[in-house]
DNA sequence: ATCGGCGTCTGAAACATTTCAACCCGCCCC
DNA sequence: GGGGCGGGTTGAAATGTTTCAGACGCCGAT
C-alpha cells in the first residue's frame, strides 16, 4: 500500500504551512524557531511520516555520518570483538559503522576500499591484507582518514593501533620455558601475513635469550589460520619421532591452537602434562574450551576503540599527527599449559 | 597533501573537452560513447583521480545500491554465518551489505532501522528482538522489503526464511531418546525469545509422543544464551538428587552447549557416558570443542542467501509475494551423545 | 518619528549526479 | 538534391537537503 515516494521537506513544509528552511531549522537548530511553529511542523512530519534523506543530506554537507572498518577474517570472532570497539566508540559520536570483510583477499579489500571512498565515509579502519599496498597509500593521499589495526603501518604514514606482537611470542614462549619445556612448537602461516611473522619471531628471539637449543624449536607452518589447519599441524606434530617431539605448542592464533587442541585430545594425549598449548588473542572461545586455553591475550575492544578515537581525530583535528599506538599484550594462564589453573 | 574538494564529473568533463551528459554517459552506457571520447574521458578520469559521489547518484536515482542486516546477538558465531551468507548473494548483484547488531535490544534495533530508511535501503534483512514489533510493521508499510531471518513473521505479513525450530527440538529429543536416555534436560531461555520457545516446544512435544514420563524432562531455564549460562545450567544440573538427575541434555544453542559442555568435563564426568549434549547450530566451533558437539544444524549461509533472494525479489519483482521459507534442521551425531562417533 | 536590534521566518543557491529531449552531422536511398 | 535515419553529443531539468543573506514585524531607546 502507502504507495508514491516518500515525503520531502518541500511536503513537510506545504503541509505545516511554513518554508523549506524553516522545516530544516526544525531538524538542525531546532532553537531558533518559535515553539509553536515548530510544534505545528513536527506534527506534520509524523502525519506524513517524514524521513529525512541521508544522501541529500550528505551531498549538501559534503560528508557522511558514517565510519567503515574493513577485516580481514570474518571467521575470526577475534576481528568481530575489535569492530564490536569500534561501534561504541562510533556510537558515542553518532556515527554508523560500516563493516567489510575481505577475506584475506587484497581484490575484495580492493573493492571494498573503492566502494567506501564513493560513500565519501569519514574514516576507514583497517586490518590490511598488505599495509604496504598501493591502494591504501592512494586513499590517505586524497585526505580520508585511514587507520590500520592489528598492524603498524610502514614509514609512519598512516595512524595505528596495534598489540606488540614480538613482544606477545616472547610472553608465549618464556611461559612455556618456565613451565619447564625444553623442546617447543611454533605453529603459524603463511609468513606474509605480518601478525605471524612477528609472533614467530618474538618466540625466535626469547628462545634464543633464554640459551635453548636452536633445534629445539621446531616450526610447524600452516597455509591458513583456521581450526582445520590447527589440526593438521596436530597431526604434523604427532609424527614426528618421540625423542625429537615438542612437548609445548606455541599457536599464532587460538583457532589454530584449538585445532590443536581438539586434535592432541582425540589422540589421547593429556594436556597440559603431554603436551602444552599457548593460543594468541584469547578469543572467547578460548576460556570456553573443554581444557580452557592459556592464551595472549590482545585488548580487543580496546583496540577498536582507540583506533576508532584516532580515526576521529584525524577527521575533525585539523592539527592532527599521525600516531602509532601499541598495545602490552598479557598472557593469560589456563589449563592449557598449567596443570590446576584456576580457569577463568 | 593534495587538498581540496575531490574532482567531480564537471571537472573531468572540463579536462576532458566534452559535456556532463557525456561523462555520465562514460560511466553508465559506455556502449553508447565513441570509443575515442570514451578513451579521452577515462584517461581524465585517472589523471584526476575521480570518484563518483555515490550520495549524489542516489539521490538523483531514489535508490541506493545496498541492502542492510540487523543481526541479533553479534556475539554467536551463528548469525555471522548468516551474513556471510547475504553478503555472497550480495556481491552477486553487486549490492552492498550494512551489518548492524541489536544485541538483543529493541532499542537499539530501533535506532538502527531508523537510520538504514534514512539511507533508503533496498531492504533491509533482520532477525528481530520481537517480530511482531510496531517498527518493523511501520517499515513494511513504507514499501521498503523486509526480510525476517531465523524466525517467521507473524501473520505473512513479512517474507521470512527460517528452520523449522519445533522439528529441530524435536529430533534433538528424539535422538537422546534413541540413545537409551530416559532422564533429559532441556536448557534455554529466556522464553520470549521466539526461537528458544519452539526448540523447547518440539522437545516436549516428542518426549510426549514417544510416551515418556513428563516429570523425566528437566526444564532449566537461563537468562541468555551463552556460554557463561551453560556453565550455569552445569552446576544446577550437578546440584540435582542422583536418582532424578538427568543422563542427557538439550541446549537451545551451541553457545550454551559448549558452556555445559566445559562445566561436565570440568566435573570430571565423562562425556557422553555420564552426560550426553546435543547443542543446536551447527557453529563452527561445535565440531571444534574438545569433545565433538552433537548439534542440529541450521544451513548458516543458505538461510543468508536465500533471504537475500527473498529481499532482491520483493524489491525489484512487481508481481511479488510474501513467502515464508522454511529450512529443514539436520542433526549430526558428534561424540558428545555417541561414544565412538566419527568425529568431524 | 527614527533607528537599531532581536527573534523569526523566507527564498534561492548550491551540492554532484542522471536522464531526456533536442540537436548536429554525415550518409544512404530514393 | 531532398528526406530520413541513426550515432554521437549537448544542455538543462530534476533529485532533497542545508545554508545564508536578507526580509519582516515589533519593541525599546533615542
Amino acid at each position: 500500500m502507502a504507495i508514491g515516494r516518500s515525503p520531502s521537506v518541500k511536503d513537510v513544509a506545504a503541509s505545516a504551512g511554513v518554508s523549506l528552511g524553516t522545516v530544516s531549522n526544525v531538524m538542525n537548530r531546532p532553537e531558533v524557531v518559535s515553539p509553536a511553529t515548530r510544534e505545528r511542523v513536527e506534527r506534520a512530519m509524523a502525519e506524513l511520516g517524514f524521513v529525512r534523506n541521508e544522501s541529500a543530506r550528505q551531498l549538501r554537507a559534503g560528508t557522511s555520518r558514517t565510519l567503515a572498518y574493513v577485516m580481514l577474517e570474518g571467521s575470526n570472532p577475534f576481528f568481530h570483538d575489535v569492530a564490536a570497539g569500534i561501534e561504541m566508540a562510533a556510537e558515542d559520536s553518532d556515527l554508523s559503522l560500516f563493516i567489510c570483510n575481505s577475506n584475506g583477499r587484497s581484490g575484495r579489500e580492493e573493492v571494498h576500499l573503492d566502494r567506501l571512498m564513493q560513500q565519501r565515509v569519514q574514516g576507514i579502519l583497517i586490518t590490511p591484507v598488505d599495509p604496504g599496498a598501493r591502494h591504501l597509500a592512494d586513499i590517505a593521499k586524497r585526505g580520508i582518514p585511514v587507520v590500520i589495526v592489528d598492524r603498524v603501518g610502514e614509514g609512519g604514514a598512516f595512524c595505528s593501533v596495534a598489540v606488540d606482537d614480538v613482544l606477545g611470542g616472547r610472553i608465549a614462549v618464556e611461559h612455556l620455558v618456565e613451565q619447564g619445556h625444553t623442546r617447543v612448537a611454533v605453529i603459524g602461516g603463511p609468513e606474509s601475513i605480518g601478525q605471524v611473522r612477528e609472533r614467530l619471531e618474538g618466540a625466535r628471539q626469547v628462545w634464543a635469550e633464554l640459551g635453548m637449543k636452536p633445534d629445539d624449536l621446531t616450526y610447524l607452518p600452516t597455509s591458513e589460520m583456521t581450526v582445520a589447519e590447527g589440526r593438521s599441524a596436530g597431526e604434523r606434530l604427532a609424527g614426528l619421532p618421540a625423542r625429537r617431539r615438542p612437548t609445548a605448542a606455541f599457536c599464532a592464533n587460538d583457532l589454530l591452537a584449538l585445532g590443536l587442541l581438539q586434535q592432541a585430545i582425540g589422540a589421547g594425549l593429556r594436556i597440559p602434562e603431554e603436551l602444552a598449548i599457548v593460543g594468541f588473542d584469547d578469543i572467547e572461545f578460548a576460556a570456553a574450551a573443554a581444557v580452557p586455553l592459556t592464551s595472549v591475550r590482545q585488548p580487543r575492544q580496546e583496540l577498536g576503540r582507540a583506533a576508532a578515537g584516532l580515526v576521529l581525530d584525524e577527521a575533525t583535528n585539523p592539527a592532527h599527527e599521525h600516531q602509532q599506538l601499541t598495545f602490552v599484550p598479557e598472557l593469560v594462564a589456563r589449563a592449557s599449559t598449567v596443570a590446576r589453573a584456576r580457569s577463568y
